[in-house]
DNA sequence: GTATGGATCTTCT
DNA sequence: GAAGATCCATACA
């Protein structure tokens, strides 16, 4: 049995919940995909949103576990977040890739790409494969328009890693995948 | 295969 | 006015 993930599920340790959340499935419409890929962010450090405080971008950031918080980067792509924590708290989980499973077809027409793991190997990526936009900023992930359900279905390994294009607290190893998955946006680091 | 720069716009200083 | 949680086309090796 799939179903949502419910917000007790977001709210924790945002670290814990980016590893948890590989191997679920992002349900929009009829087009999902199965993550393979995270980051977490969280107020205490710099490369987070929150960092500053609450503004009207961030606003969503501070709001109630288990909401979307989409927002525009480089003026050009909508990246997808999962908000976490308590209320009050600025964390959420970068959604950075996953593995297309139903409605590739559509994806392709949204990508126009030839391969299907150009689809969704970048979190600019998946959002254009599954219809998301800035409009969904500060939807619920558990009631829709856009889920995630688990539980987690996958067999892999979890690799943690530092986290990609960032300038600040680029130390922290705050990036979670599934070894071996050709679908991440980026290869692993050497051992 | 790797490297570089352009597109494009919101947000904060 | 500058920077940014990116992607893609193009240039070169």
């Amino acid at each position: 049995m799939s179903r949502p993930l419910e917000p007790p599920f977001y709210e924790r340790p945002v670290q814990e919940v980016a590893r948890d959340l590989l191997g679920c499935i992002v349900v929009h419409g009829s087009a999902s995909g199965r993550i393979v890929e995270t980051e977490a962010y969280h107020q205490i450090e710099p490369a987070c949103h929150a960092y500053v405080g609450v503004t009207e971008r961030t606003r969503t950031l501070f709001g109630a576990p288990g909401t979307a918080y989409v927002y525009r980067s480089y003026g050009i792509h909508a990246l997808l977040n999962a908000v976490c924590e308590d209320v009050g708290t600025g964390a959420a989980v970068l959604i950075r890739a996953l593995e297309p499973l139903t409605d590739i077809d559509v994806m392709f027409a949204r990508r126009r790409v030839a391969l299907e793991r150009e689809l969704c190997s970048g979190p600019g990526k998946l959002t254009q494969a599954l219809g998301v936009g800035l409009q969904l900023n500060d939807t619920s992930l558990v009631d829709g328009p856009v889920r995630i359900v688990g539980p987690a279905t996958h067999a892999a390994e979890v690799v943690t890693s530092t986290r990609i294009g960032i300038t600040k607290a680029v130390e922290l190893p705050w990036r979670f995948s599934l070894a071996g998955n050709p679908h991440v946006s980026r290869p692993w680091p050497r051992p």
